[in-house]
RNA sequence: GCCGGUAUAGCGUAGUGGUAGCGCAGCGGUUUUGUAAACCGCUGGUCGGGGGUUCGAAUCCCUCUGCCGGCUCCA
């Protein structure tokens, strides 16, 4: 039998759940799988385990591993399961849970009993070495409403070496989290008196600004209109949106001369206004409004992370308002337009994509909801991207797609989405309506839509992805001349001049620095291009350039360097 | 929001009950330099806020806030 890395992990979690128990007596168990990285397990237990508890975990985890047990499977009848489980509380529960009829497997590695449906590894030896990470409260059945447990994070290497290599590796992956970079780049900070929202740099900004022209000019060549909404509308139009209802906890609430507003934590209700301020015939349809809107969302502080998740973002927002036989289009449209910007940064491998289907809270008749969710299965396939679907997770007013990158750390994060909408055009919430080819009015579906997802966010991506190097097109600073000396500043100031008046931007080092040092700091910057201008550069009536990643390329024209500069531009490289 | 951890200068850190230190950055000066760090000097901290224990608290306790790791939720 082949040994396999999963099989190891949750081999690891078994015995994990045995030195606890061990060291531990009294300890509830409840589950504790394999992950894509090592595994965890549960516990619920009255010592509060902590990072000091490991070192004694680890030794008791190792000194089982050597004791190379064989793993035992076998299958059991349910009351000989729940007699070996006997004041278990949380396995006895999971027992419950499995359906009459199913056969129930067992795995025994020495005293230790664990209903499981493995498979495992033969013999305990054969799982390696382990090391525990980290522990964090886990609500059972991850259910708010439950009990917290505790639960232990561990990985696993086939042998010491290997789990040092890939300690190295999360180390290494530290060193690329915006949070750090964006301080040491000096792209934005946060201010711990104003959690969850970002202060945006000028270098940060840059990035920002050039992201979004980018964004815009794609939108504009797709058949969107952009508009703005206003940030803060009243009350009354919540009420009627049904976000006051439904997302009241998370909006920012305001009032002036006794009139109640929020701060817009969604812009879907500006573009349907826009859309209900003059009569709409179907030739108007499908009608895509963009906005790059600003929504603030009052999210728990326990959720914020970096410019990740925030309380105040913009989304790559837009809103499609057609007709039902237009959705698949639309769909297929937009899945386009994100595969086609997607691309421009290297997202693929990546990316996951899942289509979220009708959750038990739904409104909406089931043959809707499946003709929408085919639409946006028909569609994701038709763009040439697999999805993988996630049953019920869809929002209760239509089902969507969600697109989701993966941070340094392997975290996922959605960003873009395509959501279906059939409840906030209706009549009961804003009553939408267009005049249709029947001289009839009729309510038009709207699709929620955004590429990036929030401008935030995937910047936050991009930090991490690009390890803070970003392709010369997003550069902040493009190009440093680096003068050797002051006699150089004013052919520096030239090169620059020049550069600029071609949309670059460029900055000079004057400073004091020696050559080495301004090289250094041009480096530690990250900037793509620095171009060294001294005394025989000016004299030939050239610059020598170095490249970030590549080094010194020579000296070379001005418009060579141009050249050069344009084709990465071109490339998005 | 929940569980756990944590908080010393802009950043990285030392300091376990007895006068808050170091590196980098910053600022001033000297140096005018050819591919990853010149030299000298200076500034900067009511040790996250509040309360308590103590003759004395960065250090021990309580509490609030932020941050970190997860969970729930989410762009």
């Amino acid at each position: 039998m082949e040994i396999t890395d999963e099989m190891r992990r949750h081999s690891a979690a078994h015995l994990t759940a045995r030195a606890v128990c061990n060291l531990f007596p009294g300890t509830q168990t409840d589950i504790g799988p394999a992950t894509d990285d090592g595994f965890y397990y549960d516990f619920d237990l009255e010592h509060r385990l902590a990072p000091e508890d490991f070192p004694a975990l680890e030794k008791e985890i190792a000194r089982l591993i050597a004791l190379d047990e064989p793993f035992v499977r076998a299958e059991m009848s349910r009351p000989d399961v729940a007699a070996r489980l006997a004041g278990q509380k949380y396995k006895l529960e999971r027992l419950a849970d499995i359906p009459e009829g199913e056969t129930i497997s067992t795995y025994e590695v020495g005293d230790y009993f664990e209903m499981c449906r493995g498979p495992h590894v033969e013999h305990s030896a054969q799982i390696g070495a382990v090391k525990l990470m980290k522990v964090a409260g886990s609500y059972y059945r991850g259910d708010e409403n439950n009990k917290m447990l505790q639960r232990v994070y561990g990985i696993v290497g086939k042998d010491q070496a290997e789990l040092d290599a890939y300690v190295a590796r999360l180390e290494e992956a530290k060193k690329r989290d915006h949070r750090r970079l964006g301080v040491e780049l000096d792209l934005f900070h946060l201010d711990p008196e104003d959690p969850g929202q970002i202060f945006w740099h000028p270098k940060g900004w840059t990035i920002y600004v050039a992201l979004q022209d980018y964004m815009r000019a794609k939108l504009i060549k797709d058949g969107y209109q952009e508009v703005n909404t206003p940030a803060i509308m009243p009350r009354s139009l919540w009420e009627r949106s049904g976000h006051w209802d439904h997302y009241k906890a998370n909006m920012f609430v305001t009032e002036s001369e006794k009139r109640v507003f929020a701060v817009k934590p969604m812009n879907c209700p500006g573009a349907l206004e826009i859309f209900k301020s003059r009569m709409r015939s179907y030739k108007d349809l499908p009608l895509r409004l963009a906005e790059f809107g600003h929504c603030a969302r009052n999210e728990p502080s326990g959720t914020l992370h970096g410019i990740m998740r925030v309380r105040g973002f913009v989304q790559d927002d837009a809103h499609i308002i057609c007709t039902e036989e237009q959705i698949e289009e639309e769909v297929a449209k937009f899945c386009r337009l994100l595969k086609d910007v997607y691309k421009d940064f290297g997202f693929d491998k990546n990316l996951l994509v899942k289509l979220s289907t009708m959750p038990e809270d739904h409104v909406g008749d089931e043959a809707t909801w499946q003709h929408a969710e085919a639409a946006l299965a028909a569609a994701c396939k038709a763009s040439g991207m697999d999805y993988e679907i996630q049953p019920g997770e869809g929002a209760f007013y239509g089902p969507k797609l969600e697109f989701t990158l993966i941070d340094a750390l392997g975290r996922p994060w959605q960003c873009g989405t395509i959501q279906l909408d059939y409840q906030l055009p209706s009549a009961e919430r804003l009553n939408a309506e267009y005049i249709g080819p029947d001289s009839q009015k009729h309510h038009p579906v709207m699709l929620h839509r955004a590429v990036l997802g929030s401008l935030e966010r995937f910047i936050g991506i991009l930090i991490e992805h690009y390890a803070g190097s970003f392709p010369l097109w997003l550069s902040p600073e493009q190009v440093r001349i680096l003068p050797i000396t002051d006699k150089q500043v004013p052919y520096a100031q030239k090169i620059r001049d020049a550069l600029a008046a071609r949309g670059l931007r460029v900055e000079i080092d004057a400073s004091a620095d020696k050559l080495g040092a301004k090289i250094r700091n041009g480096t530690v910057a990250k900037v793509p291009y620095l171009l060294v201008a001294g005394g025989r550069d000016e004299a030939a009536g050239v610059v020598s350039v170095r490249q970030r990643g590549a080094g010194d390329l020579g000296a070379m024209k001005l418009e060579d360097f141009i050249a050069k500069v344009d084709e990465d531009l071109k490339n998005k490289q």
